[in-house]
DNA sequence: ACAGTAATAGGAATTATTACTACTTATTTT
DNA sequence: AAAATAAGTAGTAATAATTCCTATTACTGT
């Protein structure tokens, strides 16, 4: 992957927040950096810093937002504002106790935990 | 809500099946018994038998898939055939844990355990 | 039977995302 | 440093999943 500037951007503005953007923020934000850079220049980005492990892609529901947090996390979304949280649950055991009773090799765990935040209780 | 053929059609298509089908297959399906069936109505009968519980949606990546079972229970998902397999995964103390920990009331949790079936290790 | 309301078919519109193409830029080779 | 080459880009068209709209149909209460 050899550089490139409007990638460069990408990642910055990913990495610049903690708010799990989706492709059309980070659009509008790159673009107050380089005003013609297009929306499939975001996604085929999106997906090779993905690709890289740069970034990683999280579905909220139907769409797709970006992360630049590697470590193993999951994400308290609150039902009223939509709003990502980063959480860390110890993840007990989950891995072994799935192999043993159905067969089943894990890689990943993904978990969202639905409900409301302290600010709209 | 008041009855309506389709949507009995609709919601047996989906309780006849543990594949977790998404729409595009329930319309095919319901086709056969309805063939002038519409995907909007799908659509539409979809969302409102998961208004009233009868079914659960779940997000596969980002397409929408449907699934009877209300028991609160989890998938794994296999990487190279994509299908979800139910499982009933010992919740732990996990909304406790999460409630005391970020002041955050869980409504619902929702994991995924992605990885390899034992049909495609 | 009739008025009022919910539901439907069919198609148009929207949204998120991917694909295509001619042009540009970073890297490699000479 | 210039030429070759291969990856990347902008801009636009295409696709896929889903929602919206509208005229018509079908229940429900009177």
């Amino acid at each position: 992957m050899r550089y490139s500037h409007q990638r460069e951007l990408i990642k910055e503005i990913v990495y610049s927040t903690n708010s799990h953007p989706n492709a059309d923020w980070i659009y509008v934000e790159v673009k107050k950096s380089a005003p013609n850079i297009s929306l499939g220049t975001i996604y085929r980005n999106l997906k090779q810093l993905n690709d890289e492990g740069i970034i990683r892609t999280i579905y909220d529901g139907s769409i797709a937002r970006y992360d630049w947090n590697q470590d193993p996390h999951d994400h308290l979304k609150c039902k009223k504002c939509g709003n990502l949280i980063d959480v860390q649950i110890p993840e007990t055991d989950i891995k072994k106790t799935i192999k043993k009773k159905y067969d089943f090799e894990v890689d990943d765990v993904e978990m969202t935990i639905i409900g409301t935040c302290n600010e709209h209780a």
